[in-house]
DNA sequence: TTTTTGTCTTTTATCCACAATAGACAGTTT
DNA sequence: AAACTGTCTATTGTGGATAAAAGACAAAAA
């Protein structure tokens, strides 16, 4: 079946509530720029809308002709690409179930487990190898290297040396730079979530991406910025299938977070140094006490 | 055409060495380890000698009938697998013709100027994309971000902080560690090209390619270790394109190399982070100065 | 008993085909 | 003139087919 027009069903579904809020669509290359995606997927969700006479379409002319109802959206499994369909399976596989280290790994195999093509999870492979959790054998299998105590202490080695190197340059950063009004706005988000923690705590997790990632983000290197996809994948997969102590947990994180905050904005570069490094010892040993 | 035989070609060409210097081939299984090929491999060597009158073959019996001569080897380009021939072409492309940033980069175009399928361009990009040249525009294009002096000057950054601690934990070695006996080749192969620096200053490349990678791999960090293929992929390419005074800068490296080891053989803390970061700063110096 | 060989099956590497999507260009509308 | 639409072409994403290569297993030889 070539390939999944997923992207026409995920843009069509948010076109969807654009809808809900006015009476006329807007132009097709608006409607592009809006949802990011091209003309040509445009027209077909226009064609798509006319068809279930949710609009009136002439030309320029969008006229909503009613409000969108449950029935009108794709199911959201249809709107999934095909690779993280191939991504939530394969880690799953390998955090959850029990995969040990030095497991053979079969491209035609998981394949066939997910339903998809070789090619698909071939190249989803060669993306992940990044993460140094598999190796290729050329011409041979794949190796599983597994989620053990050594990566976990590699990969927070590595965090370590390039956070301390990113807060370092964020302190240094000049009063106007348009990250100080990120960290505002990433500062007030902890507030709200600690003054309601035992409803809103799962939505640390998100929180403490952002925040990390701002904080990479200003070390303006290339190869720093890509590294915290790693630790982003890591913490995401991981967190789910480890939940004990949550609540705790991020409350612990948050107040963290509030020092090291406010050490960024000390810009004294010894109080920036002390606030990340008990931040990060403590994310580790978060991290290597769920390990096993 | 599916798949290049080209395993089945250069094990062949090496083949005919071992040939060379035996009048009886080993088992099959053995010569599949030595080659480091399946013994289906070897078994359409074998085949394929007995075909050139090479040997006589019957179960156990490898008898040498007569010597290799030039016209019984595959020729050189046929034994290259696609992969290098990609990334050769591709590299070529990059650094030595124009090639502005911001580029966009055609899978299509690039298989057929090639002469491969789409699939093999695309699973190198995706490999390559790992080394921040070139980045994907999803459903789209890719774009290439250059060879820049900001490329040049994330990379140093990252491989300086990378180096120093790996060189800490080089001198933190145990005295028996094998590494040191590494070091002890590697040291005296120096002296060696030093001496005659005139004939051999070619031969650097590969030494200090060697070098750096021991000092890398004492980290025991995958992601440490990984990183140096980025540097190793830049600086052999770069250097095919830019040999202009060659030989003063390999036998300032080279004295540097010497310095920085004897440092490491200190065991000196103080010692080592200054002759590795004197050496990293002519290192990062040179590579800036040969991007414009 | 251990290693080797003969035979067969499975998997990888690669090309190709085709639907989905992006994007270009000219004519049309504001 | 500027932006928009209609139409057409080019490229990407994905499944499927096939030769090369790996690898499993039993029979044969040492």
């Amino acid at each position: 079946m070539a390939k999944q027009n997923t992207v026409f069903k995920d843009a069509f579904n948010r076109c969807l509530k654009l809808l809900a809020e006015t009476s006329a669509l807007p132009s097709e290359p608006e409607l592009g720029a809006t949802l990011g995606v091209s003309r040509t997927t445009i027209r077909a969700i226009l064609t798509r809308m006319e068809e279930l006479q949710l609009i009136a379409w002439d030309k320029r002319a969008k006229v909503v002709l009613r409000q969108p109802k449950a029935e009108d959206y794709y199911p959201a499994e249809e709107t999934d690409s095909l690779s993280d369909i191939i991504e939530r399976s394969f880690m799953r596989r390998i955090l959850a179930g029990g995969a040990e280290p030095g497991m053979q790994i079969n491209e035609l195999e998981l394949a066939r487990d997910i339903g998809t093509g070789t090619t698909s999870v071939r190249e989803f492979l060669i993306r992940f190898s990044r993460f140094g959790l598999i190796e290729k054998r050329p011409n041979s299998h794949w190796i599983l290297k597994g989620f053990t105590r050594e990566f976990a202490l590699e990969l927070t080695e590595v965090r370590e040396m390039f956070e301390l190197r990113s807060a370092a340059s964020f302190a240094a950063l000049a009063p106007d730079h348009p990250a100080w009004a990120d960290l505002d706005r990433i500062e007030a988000l902890h507030h709200e979530i600690l003054a309601d923690i035992d409803n809103r705590y799962r939505e640390f997790s998100e929180l403490d991406e952002r925040f990390h990632l701002l904080v990479h983000t200003s070390s303006s290197n290339r190869f720093i910025v890509d590294f915290y996809d790693i630790i982003t994948i890591v913490f995401h997969y991981h967190y789910q299938w480890n939940k004990t102590n949550a609540r705790a947990r991020n409350a612990r994180a948050l107040e963290e977070h509030l020092d090291y905050i406010a050490a960024l904005r000390s810009r004294d570069p010894v109080l920036v140094e002390a606030a990340c490094r008990r931040h990060l010892k403590s994310a580790r040993e978060t991290l290597l006490q769920s390990i096993q």
